[in-house]
DNA sequence: GCCGTTTTCGGCCCGACTGTTTTCAGTCG
């Protein structure tokens, strides 16, 4: 069955496909904005469509209803498959390239009868583009810079190594003289998993040597755009910097403009308007266009001027934080300084880079109460991993290490038992009952068809030795796709076993993912932010699994490892 | 396609920059 994520991926490719059709620009976003909805929908899709709930869902109208209830129930879209067959797939690799809108691709299409990237470069070569009324000789050399750099520009780029590109240069901006407020917004400050591009925002009355420093940067490779107020850059990774100069008093106004996303902001405007205001990065106007809001100081007065209490930028997804705000429903969100231990990490005896005891100094420097070692099992052979023997000298070295009082971090004992192909784990439950925290996940099979890996993820959800599930569907970003599964039987399955689920912190993992995390703790599941650390370094993974938790509307009390190490150890020590 | 203390029809968020124009369309965010 078709779940939400993937029903969402449609209604994006049905609004790509309307543009590329001429349609009205809103119903295209009517599509889009319906996918957003979709994806991070709290309720249960099945309970609302059986109930009827569905159309009350906003942003949600009769239409896409009746596409979302075809699509869930039968997997197919006889409309989108239509639309889909008449267009060439290859018109949405062109629309990708920077500089190349519906409009353009749509014209090069219909005009020249281009039909995908090859036949595009080689009208390029011909030079028959340029001579295309609305096209020109630089248009031209822009696609052919565009295809060539296609993968690289097209990639999204993973938050930390965007925030290591960020920082720098936010660094060097408020040294400037002449900036009075730099900040990084767009999605790095949302902490998105991955950022498509850079958005820094400065506060200067005099924007010229801003723009300069800026677009002489060391590393950028290219000037794409240079305004007076606007620049654009591109460094040699692909990735792309956008740089905005506003007088100090438009500042939080703009700040809170550019962060977005583009749905909370459309949310936001509504609601502006609703107060007969009109809102836009400049500040609040009247309707009748005198100024009515002249100056922010903070972006809590952006907030408070439209009735409403300071939004964190996570959660500023178009996703009912609006409604939330305004019932004052908003969530307590988790943060680091919350974090009293993890359970997920592994040791030279496995995998890992570092010994345990240099693993227990390093979380204890973290001012942690506890550090949980889960080292691979046996049959992840690949990764060193432990048998029944060598899993009972590390119980006996760990309880030694605790005993001689060297740290005063407590180590509690663990292990990722893998998940074999029928459900059951790599090691008798009699030994797993002897050690602290059990950790279950799967490395092996992941082409398993979709109920068969679900069932097989049950079962170990309902083994009683076992306290949490790692990296839930085994994504990597950019790289490798989640395994197919029911995530919101398996999220059922979790709240029925009183079984955690990992938010696995490692940048790259996310895993679970934050758009799932409302409707577990909904239900009632625990979530524990593991670091699945490999080296003591890695430990800091926990804050990229932190920022994600908070998009997914995380509270301290929804994370297990806020807890301190007695109410840990009460918590594992209730079963078996 | 969605939505309604202006409307069940007629609106729908707003502005900067570029390139191709000779006043503006298209793209982007």
């Amino acid at each position: 069955m078709m779940d939400k994520s993937e029903i969402a991926g449609i209604l994006d490719e049905i609004a790509t496909l309307l543009e590329l059709t001429g349609e009205n620009p809103f119903k295209i976003r009517a599509y889009a904005a319906g996918a957003r909805v979709l994806e991070t929908l709290a309720e249960d899709l099945d309970t609302l469509i059986a109930t009827g709930k569905l159309d009350e869902v906003p942003g949600l109208g009769e239409a896409l209803v009746e596409k979302i209830t075809t699509l869930r129930k039968t997997g197919k879209l006889p409309f989108y498959e239509k639309l889909k067959a008449s267009i060439p797939p290859g018109l949405l690799e062109m629309i990708k390239i920077p500089g190349l809108g519906p409009k353009k691709v749509r014209a090069l299409w219909k005009e020249l009868k281009i039909e995908s990237l090859s036949e595009l470069q080689k009208a390029c070569d011909e030079g028959r583009v340029a001579e295309l009324k609305g096209f020109g000789e630089k248009t031209q050399a822009k696609i052919i810079e565009g295809i060539k750099n296609q993968a690289a520009y097209s990639q999204r780029h993973l938050w930390v190594d965007a925030a290591a590109i960020a920082e720098p240069i936010l660094h060097g901006l408020r040294q400037l003289p002449e900036v009075e407020l730099a900040e990084a917004a767009g999605s790095l400050r949302r902490c998105r998993e991955t950022v498509g591009d850079l958005d820094f925002l400065v506060a200067a009355e005099n924007p010229g040597p801003v723009m300069d420093w800026f677009t002489s940067f060391p590393g950028v490779k290219e000037v794409t755009a240079k305004g007076e107020t606007k620049s654009s850059v591109r460094f040699a990774s692909g990735l792309q910097a956008d740089l905005r100069v506003v007088p100090l008093a438009q500042f939080y106004f703009a700040l809170h403009h550019f962060t977005g996303s583009k749905d909370h902001n459309v949310a936001m405007r509504h609601r502006a308007l609703a107060h007969g205001l009109s809102m836009s990065e400049w500040g609040l106007k009247s309707l009748d266009d005198s100024v009515a809001v002249p100056v922010a100081k903070s972006e809590e007065e952006v907030f408070r001027a439209l009735g409403l209490p300071w939004i964190p930028p996570e959660l500023r997804e178009g996703s009912g934080e609006i409604e939330a705000a305004l019932a004052h429903h908003l969530p307590r969100l988790v943060e680091m300084s919350d974090i009293k231990g993890v359970f997920h990490n592994h040791t030279t005896a496995s995998d890992g880079m570092d010994t345990l005891e240099k693993m227990a100094e390093a979380a204890e420097k973290r001012g942690w109460e506890y550090l949980g070692i889960a080292d691979h099992s046996k049959s992840s052979f690949q990764a060193h991993g432990l048998d029944e023997e060598r899993l009972a000298k590390q119980i006996d070295e760990i309880q030694k290490l605790n005993r001689s009082g060297k740290y005063k971090i407590r180590v509690l004992s663990g292990s990722e038992v893998d998940i074999l192909r029928d459900g059951s784990l790599d090691f008798d439950d009699d030994l797993l009952a002897e050690l602290d925290v059990v950790v279950a996940s799967v490395h092996t099979l992941f082409t398993l068809e979709r109920d068969a890996q679900t069932a097989r993820i049950i079962r170990a959800i309902e083994n009683e030795q076992v306290d949490m599930i790692g990296h839930l569907t085994g994504r990597l970003i950019n790289k490798r796709e989640p395994y197919a599964l029911d995530i919101d039987k398996i999220i059922d399955a979790a709240a029925a076993n009183e079984t955690i689920i990992e938010l696995n912190a490692n940048p790259r993992r996310l895993d679970m993912d934050w758009r799932w995390w409302r409707r577990a703790t909904e239900k009632g599941v625990l979530c524990a932010i593991n670091p699945d650390a490999h080296a003591t370094g890695e430990l800091d993974f926990v804050a990229s699994g932190v920022r994600v938790g908070r998009k997914g509307w995380l509270t301290s009390e929804q994370v297990f490892n806020t807890r301190s190490l007695a109410q840990v150890l009460k918590w594992l020590g209730r079963k078996g």
